[in-house]
DNA sequence: AAAGTCACTTAATGTAGGTTAAGAAATTAT
DNA sequence: ATAATTTCTTAACCTACATTAAGTGACTTT
């Protein structure tokens, strides 16, 4: 079965035909790291379902300090959600880190989807309040923990990232510099 | 025509009788400013729409320090999501600032409706996608912003709450203490 | 109206994290 | 392999914001 079958399943169960239907409606490509999906200034018009490799949104500030919105790794979901569902010019690029398999779920196909398996409002529903949650907890995490914590936490909770992901990436999404993130990693070490 | 029931038309539209039967699933609540709706460590079991008044959520950091993580004012939905969604014990507090009149959905309710009524799936969706979008606005700001500019920012956003939010809940929304708001106010008057 | 609490201000001092810069190590490209 | 680019490290210095503390005014409570 299909990575983005599963992870339908795991919150709502399609029939055969359903599932006939959604996989007729995404499609599934191949990107070499450092591939630009999306970047800034553009319209959205697609989200990405990663079978397998990583990719990372950022925005960039000022033309020079990037801060790492989000990482997907194997079984996660990824877009420009402000993008995508204004279907104005967003602020953010999409950008593939490691070669890729990926879903591509077009804004159009979505909307078709939600009209013919109606089900699927439901499963994103609930795929984007897990993201609203997690949102919602990243943010008290930067207004109430040190640098420090919130990297303790950010390995417990994506060990795998940590190896996978560029050091000064990590650094971006917790919200530190590069260079302070250096100093405080072998800080850490040092204990 | 009530309020949540205009909301609600925003995004999707009612029959007579479903509005009827949405209405008969929530029900109009009275508080006085200061009640606690929700407390750290209870399991949340219902939203709560604004009618008018104004209420905020927020935590508390090692008993001493209080983040906000939002408000909410008239036409405005407030909770926590997580314990809301997960049914397992929050973090959040659900405070009425000023006396409130609030529709208040209950976890059971809101899960009949879905079965009864699958519009509001769509509903609810597109309410979360958006309290998401808002939300990672923020933390990109949080990330990017100086404590000036955030505050700028939110005065532009939400003009009528920066006249009815005492000063040192929209320091502690913005991410600093009160005494450094104070001093960046008067040093943005002087300007 | 007095007393107490709470919100706000001001100021001195402290610190987490930023900036700049330069070199070392690791990747990537030729 | 070599050069070129990028990533990481280290260190000196800097700043936005935190902490502590003390004082003022406003709102509650009795």
């Amino acid at each position: 079965m299909k990575p983005i079958i599963q992870n339908i399943s795991k919150i709502i169960s399609l029939t055969p035909e359903e599932e006939t239907l959604f996989l007729s409606k995404i499609e599934t490509k191949y990107f070499k790291a450092k591939t630009i999906l999306l970047s800034s200034g553009e319209i959205c018009k697609e989200g990405y379902f990663v079978n397998s490799g990583l990719l990372r949104s950022f925005n960039i500030n000022d033309n020079i300090v990037e801060h790492v919105l989000s990482f997907a790794c194997e079984g996660w979901w990824i877009g420009d959600m402000y993008s995508l569902l204004s279907q104005k010019r967003g602020n953010l690029f999409i950008e593939v880190l490691e070669d890729s398999e990926v879903e591509v779920l077009s804004k159009e196909n979505q909307e078709q989807l939600y009209l013919e398996i109606p089900k699927l409002e439901r499963f994103f529903r609930i795929l984007i309040e897990n993201s609203l949650i997690a949102n919602q907890e990243r943010l008290m995490d930067n207004l109430s923990l040190t640098a420090e914590e919130r990297f303790e936490k950010f390995c417990k909770k994506h060990p795998t990232l940590v190896q996978k992901v560029p050091q000064k990436q990590i650094a971006s999404f917790i919200g530190v510099t590069p260079e302070f993130f250096s100093k405080m990693k072998s800080k850490m070490l040092r204990k």
